[in-house]
DNA sequence: CGCAAGATTTTTTTCGAAATATATGACATT
DNA sequence: AATGTCATATATTTCGAAAAAAATCTTGCG
């Protein structure tokens, strides 16, 4: 059985992909036209898809000349990587003192898997970096999963895939650093040590945009 | 000269104002037809306005079922009150050690006609319940402007409207109590004393919300 | 009377074309 | 050569109608 979403959530899944997974490149201009061919769907679906990637802020909009994959600054990369900290500690410090067993055993999992991958990628397998990028969001998400409010786990899903875009933009891998980094992370927030896993966390995304930052010259 | 906006412009901002001055209640089914007579658009139009009010959370979106007005709630106006106590007092802390002379002077006359009007709402004009709310909404992004942080920005411009649909929704006015927060925590920041300011902000907002939860009973 | 299957109506979704605005290029003027 | 104007081409914006899906109503059966 096999749902098939409408027109426009297919065509919005894959736009948002090709941005962040870098298939549309940062500053490009997006011609209805060409993006009618490209994604099989009416100007008036695209439309609506653009705006609704500009408004999360994928694409930018100006106003009767229309649409651009939004462009890319070591400035914007601070910013974000900047609001992660911000939501993702706060939300980590709140999962971390509301999560009940459902939490740890999401948490046990979605580490699992995310290690297991990891592991595969250290030994020099990097063919799969879409899927490994998956199980990245997944752990992060399933952390803060129990923060118990759906508008900061929202905000943070957006601020999420923009800090992946500019991973994806320098395409290397930061290696056994980053899965030490998860596993404290993991284990910090398993003994409910509040501090601790907010310092990691903190720590992970810091040296992350240092990395970005670092590749991006 | 008047530089006319878009049809989709002008429909995007009256409906986003009718949700937040609850011309268009929480909960309300949004059939395109009706609002194609409404709102003076054609059913495309509408619905590009109707998906980005979505991705900013004023309206909800139900695969092949249509749009509603996004409903209240007490957990939701929690969530956003304390999301905006995280960010904006972010904000205010970023903004007070970076401000410079402009931002000052933004300040003060943001906070003068603030007060103002404030002045003449406590003598018992209630007549102009928006501008009021415009000046409020001018007070605080000019407490925060000097953030450095677009992406901050435009979070807290979301969130900060969702908050206030919640106190069009019940409609009254904490009167003096309020006047006198706002005039502490423009004080504190331009005395650059971060820690009180913060202080101010935070009670100011936790103290909306008691009053918005109250009324809400 | 209750309930389910089918038919009808309403609503959402999608499309292609008309209307409007912007960008491009040719040509004249300074 | 630089600038401005006008015509042309290209792109965006808007609309109304067709297609697809969901909701409602009707009918038939136990």
């Amino acid at each position: 059985m096999k749902i098939v979403g409408t027109v426009g959530s297919s065509t919005y899944e894959a736009i948002k992909r090709d941005v962040i997974f870098g298939k549309l490149s940062p500053g490009t201009k997006l011609k209805l036209g060409h993006l009618k061919e490209r994604y099989q769907a009416s100007l008036s679906t695209l439309r609506e898809t653009l705006s609704r990637l500009a408004s999360e802020g994928f694409v930018a909009a100006e106003q009767q000349r229309g649409f651009f994959v939004t462009p890319v600054s070591k400035e914007d990369l601070i910013e974000i990587a900047n609001l992660r900290v911000l939501l993702e500690c706060h939300a980590l410090e709140l999962s971390i003192s509301q999560g009940d067993a459902d939490w740890e055993g999401n948490l046990v999992a979605a580490h699992h898997k995310l290690r297991r991958m990891e592991d595969k990628m250290i030994s020099g397998d990097l063919s799969d970096k879409e899927t490994w990028k998956r199980y990245d969001w997944e752990f992060h998400l399933a952390l803060i999963q129990a923060c118990n409010s759906q508008n900061l786990l929202s905000l943070h899903a957006v601020l999420f895939d923009k800090y992946l875009r500019y991973q994806m933009l320098v395409l290397t891998y930061r290696g056994k650093e980053a899965v030490d980094e998860h596993q404290q992370i993991f284990e910090a927030a398993l003994e409910r040590n509040q501090d601790i896993a907010r310092a990691m966390l903190k720590k992970h995304i810091v040296k992350g945009l240092e990395h970005t930052l670092a590749v991006m010259e």
